[in-house]
DNA sequence: TAAGTTGTATACTCATGGGTAACATTGTGG
DNA sequence: CCACAATGTTACCCATGAGTATACAACTTA
């Protein structure tokens, strides 16, 4: 008795299957304009009306996809979280020396943080989340920097890494990678791919000279 | 006629001198309670009462000190600024090469980082400032970024740093070390300065073994 | 002691913006 | 064809928080 999905999706009358599909297209376009704004003027200066002009809606058309401005918020820092986690997945998945993993977690990781939603993680400061949002991207964060961590040890193991303190080391990796946020223009000389190798190749070399 | 201001200093009636003096203690006391307020909780989730009430007293009080919200945000960043720029002077005043210059430069950085107003400098976003007080912001933080990218620069040219993009290293840099105030912890195992000698290892020494 | 200056509090005003109630419209399914 | 669900709008409510008008107390100075 199941209508044919492939010929279903031509007509005009596509059903529920098509309207379900309609309003995750929709939510995506808020959660776009929303992460554009943010990331502009900053969260607390977008208010809700100003995402809903840009989208030529009004603003209780938003909240019919969303809750609350929170739950808007957290949906753009989860997807660029994500990005992230997935980064340090495929560096995994490559295999090689811990140092060859890091840099390549490394090169991924500046990378997605040029994009929107990766942009939103970095500038986003806890205490502009929600109590309960707030323990969740929290505990994401500390998990990426657990997994860095523990990659730059298993380094200084390998002795693909010089030695010093994990922590202290792994912080002043994602600095330079957080930062990047912060000026990166996407109408700049430098493209993504760009940052991503210039900034891995001075973390990795030092500013030494190398003799 | 001037009357003797040693004596005055000691009398309860100390007259117009001491209570400019005095006014300048509250002004900075003011300040002091903002920024640690506004570093914990963010400038837009503090309000002027929540400031009024950490001092025990009232929010018209703070207005006789303070024009607006912005003035004081302001105020927070420029001594934040101000204590960067003279670590900028000191470090070029002990002279050495370009990297012996640009390593004290960026030790004292770090530690400027870890201050209450080093911390809102680094979180204050742009847009949270007032326009006018936005632009200064920015200049001033142009020069800083100038300033270190000059000495990266003579570093390359007197063969103390390695060759590359001196305004991408320059962010990299800084990217670390403004990073700092974002995860430093005051009652942490680390002092300030063990993390500037860390954070500033790990940047000149590179990943990378030397071998 | 009267007038002025400085610092502080009480008690407002007022704009902004998150969120909602109620209603209109339109396609869908029985 | 009718009821229902989904989508959207207009028109509101209401809390928050910046900034102010005004009164008042205390000390200074003439």
């Amino acid at each position: 008795m199941a209508a044919n999905s492939a010929l279903r999706r031509k007509s005009p009358w596509a059903g529920r299957e098509a309207r379900t599909r309609e309003r995750e297209v929709k939510r995506e376009a808020v959660l776009r304009t929303a992460v554009t704004l943010f990331n502009e003027r900053g969260f607390h200066a977008t208010s809700i009306d100003d995402v809903a002009t840009a989208l030529n809606i009004t603003k209780p058309t938003i909240y019919h996809y969303f809750a609350n401005k929170d739950e808007i918020l957290f949906e753009c820092v989860r997807r660029g979280i994500d990005s992230i986690q997935q980064a340090g997945l495929a560096a995994e998945k490559k295999g090689g020396s811990a140092m060859e993993r890091l840099c390549a977690y490394m090169r991924e990781y500046a990378i997605v943080v040029t994009t929107d939603f990766g942009i939103c993680v970095t500038r986003t400061a806890d205490h502009e989340l929600s109590a309960a949002a707030r323990k969740r991207f929290r505990a994401s964060k500390r998990e990426i920097d657990r997994a860095i961590s523990r990659v730059v040890e298993e380094g200084m193991i390998d002795g693909s890494i010089a030695t010093g303190d994990p922590r202290l080391m792994t912080f002043t990796l994602t600095g330079s990678l957080n930062w990047i946020a912060q000026w990166f223009d996407p109408k700049g000389a430098l493209s993504p791919e760009d940052v991503a190798d210039g900034c891995v190749a001075t973390l990795v070399q030092g500013l030494a000279p190398r003799r």
